[in-house]
Order: C-alpha cells, then structure tokens, then sequence
DNA sequence: TCATGATGCGACTATACAGTAGATTTATTG
DNA sequence: CAATAAATCTACTGTATAGTCGCATCATGA
C-alpha cells in the first residue's frame, strides 16, 4: 500500500465528520431523536453517501461510541504515564474527565432500553473490544484500590465500574447547570465527591475517635 | 354530587388500567419507544378512546408520572408518621424505595432530552404541583439532615435532591440485575450505600487520628 | 320505553423517517 | 486525454405511528 491518497483521505475526512455529527447529536438529543437526515445535513453530505460508510443508524451510533472509547482510553493512558497518581488518584481523574466531557455537550449516549440497538452494539467488534479493554483497565485499577484499601472493599468491582460508567449520562449534571447558579468547575467538583463518597457527611473523625477510643 | 355512578366507576377504571399501562411501558420500553396503539393494547382500549381521556402521548406521559409522584409522596408520609427516625433515615429510605420501584420494573422515566415532551410537562399542572410539593418535602429533610451533620453542608440542597430524584433511572441498577450474580435486596443496599457514602472506604478512624494527632 | 348525551370503537389520514435506486460527478491510472 | 471505478447526490419507496372521523353502543333520567 502506497501513502493515502487524496481520494483515501477525503473518505477518512468525510466518516470524521459524519461520527463527529453523530457525537453531537447523540449527546444533544438522543438516539431515538436523532434522524439520520439531521446528521446527514450536520455532516455536510447526502444520506445516501453516509450509508456507503455506516450501513445503519445503529452503526452510526456504534462508531461513536467508538470513538468516544478510544478517547477514554487515550485518556486513561496518559492517566498511567504519571508514576506519582496511585489506581485510586487515576479512578478519581476518570470520573472528573466523564462529568468534563459530559458537562461540554460532547458525551454521546445511548438508551439501554432499545433492543435493536443494544443488539447491533453487542455483534460490533469494534465497539465491544474497546468496551472490553476499557472495562479491563479500570476494573484492574478498581481491584488495586480495593487491596489499598482505597476502595469500598463490599461492593463487587463490577458495581464500581458500572458506577463509574454511569457517570457519561448522570442527570443531575444537567439539571445543576440548567439550575444557572453553578461554576462548571464546581458542579463537577461536586459530582467527583458525590461519586466517590457520597451526599452524606464524612463521619466527625474526632467524634468518632471517642468512641472507638473509649 | 352523588355517588360515583357506573359509569363514573367505569371512566375511573379504564383511566387506570391506561395509566397502568404507560407506566409499564414507560419502565420497560421508555418513552419514544412506546407507541400509543401499544398503550390502548396493553389497556384492552381501542386508541379512539384513549384519546378520549388523554388529549396527546406526552399527556399519557404526565398521568404516569403524576402516579407515581403520588406514591412518592404516599411513602413520604408514612415516613413522617415514624416518629423514631430523623431525617436522614427518611431520606435512606427514600432512596431505597426509589431504587425498589426501579428493580422491580415499575418506575417509568421520561428523557429529558425530548423539548416537546418537557414542554408539556413544564405546562401541566397536575405534574408541576406535585413535583413541587414532594420537592419542598424533600428539600426540608435534607436541609434538616445538614443541619444535624448527616449531610454534606458544602453540597447545595438541590444538588442532593436531584442525586435522590437520579435513583430512579440510574443505570447500575439494571446493569447488576443483567448480570444475574446478585440478590435484589443485595442490589439495592449497595446502591443506598453508593449514594449516601459513595464507593470509597470510609476513612480508617485510626489512621485517619494519627495524622490528626501528628 | 324512549330520547339523549357521553363514551367506545374500527377504519382512516397525514407525516416523518429509515433505507434505496439510479443518474452524475470525481479522482486515478494507463 | 480517455477509460474506469468509486463515491456522491437527487429523488424516491415503504412503513410505522400520532392523531382523527363518524358511526355504534350504552347508562341515565323522564
């Protein structure tokens, strides 16, 4: 194979645009709202072009949710270059990126009520072996921070990395920044903390040193 | 007025069994992917009719949901009448019941993406009321929960109400019933957990008390 | 028993949307 | 430049679904 031509990199600029159009879509209004006309008219193409590339919505969903995990892996890459953040610390840094990304309009999500769909998600390699690495590390990090002592020890790391997960479609990030009485910075503040250790106060560590003591 | 006729009883029933039926649909299938003629069939209603008592699909939508935020507020008051528990025990066994409903497939969620839809509700009064009054309710627990230090003072009151309103569609529930490795009633005490205290460890008091003394 | 008004229903319309067919343009290669 | 293959576009089809029309049915009250 020769370097790609013109012709090769028009195409990849096309599908670029094509996902990047689904992206936003998928995180403005939805899957079941979204229209392969709006994303055809937001991509700048015709809609017969852009089923030469995805052969359905639901592989035009897939491919950015592709995307979409391949960032979040890129991101959990640079999370390991620094030697000095422990698994919890990298854990900590994840879910900030989500609440980031979600908080900027640019988190696409996807309805896990629509069989259609999840059924189309599920016999696409491309997504589920992103899905399974990515699932891999963090789960890796999460069993880390359990043995460190770090991480709720109770609860399966399956429930911790659903927890995680469910932080790219949490509501309530929505409905603070609708609220208009927050810093973006704060809100996902908040949520970091709400994730990690809840809505309750951390127990009064003197108060408590009485009792243990006594 | 007398009482209630046949008819009258008739009327009530049939709007029941409509309600009935969004609701379940709404729980299983969400709102976009629920069809009216699904709805009228699931009622054992011909469609005509159901646009007798329900002027629009969203206004199918807000009957669901103004049922279930009356048993919201149900629950609430037999909460009160429990004179032993403060207000942060109320507000657990909110969550609780909240994930509950969810768990056994009968909370319907509506997406707050779809404008058409939240414009109709925005505009029904019947739905708007009684959000309003479970959320002062709420809202007055939570405030009272800080007050005592059960409930993280940094955090703003509509920040904890909207994490309680979010257990009623979080993902992980579902998730974790998917997997099928665990119990229902397991499911929800992590879950509660999850919410109030997050999925780190809680602080080791000790150690936590030698740098305090350090 | 009969008139009436509300309620129910089968059959229909209008529309929006996923997906397609076939003509047209465009980059590539000899 | 000409031939070709691939990609794009315009215009279309089929279908699912929200919402409606007009007639049938039935409880009610005189």
């Amino acid at each position: 194979m020769t370097a790609p031509s013109f012709k090769e990199k028009a195409l990849q600029f096309r599908e670029d645009a094509i996902v990047e159009a689904v992206n936003q879509l998928l995180a403005t209004k939805g899957y079941e709202l979204m229209t392969v006309d709006e994303v055809a008219a937001l991509a700048g193409v015709a809609k017969a072009s852009l089923y030469k590339h995805f052969s359905s919505k639901e592989d035009l969903a897939a491919a950015a949710m592709v995307r979409v995990l391949d960032r979040a892996m890129a991101h959990a890459d640079t999370l390991l270059a620094d030697p000095t953040a422990n698994a919890f610390e990298r854990l900590r840094a994840v879910v900030r990126w989500t609440l980031q990304v979600q908080l900027s309009g640019q988190m696409p999500t996807l309805p896990a009520q629509n069989s259609k769909l999840v059924a189309a998600l599920r016999s696409n390699r491309d997504y589920t072996d992103r899905l399974m690495t990515l699932s891999d590390t963090l789960g890796a990090w999460i069993t880390e921070g359990q043995s460190t002592g770090h991480i709720n020890n109770d609860m399966p790391p399956e429930l911790v990395l659903y927890t995680l997960y469910a932080r790219a479609c949490d509501p309530v990030l929505g409905l603070l920044k609708a609220s208009g009485a927050y810093s973006d910075v704060k809100i996902v503040e908040w949520l970091v903390t709400a994730t990690l250790s809840g809505v309750a106060s951390q127990p009064k560590r003197g108060a408590r040193l009485a009792i243990v003591k006594s």
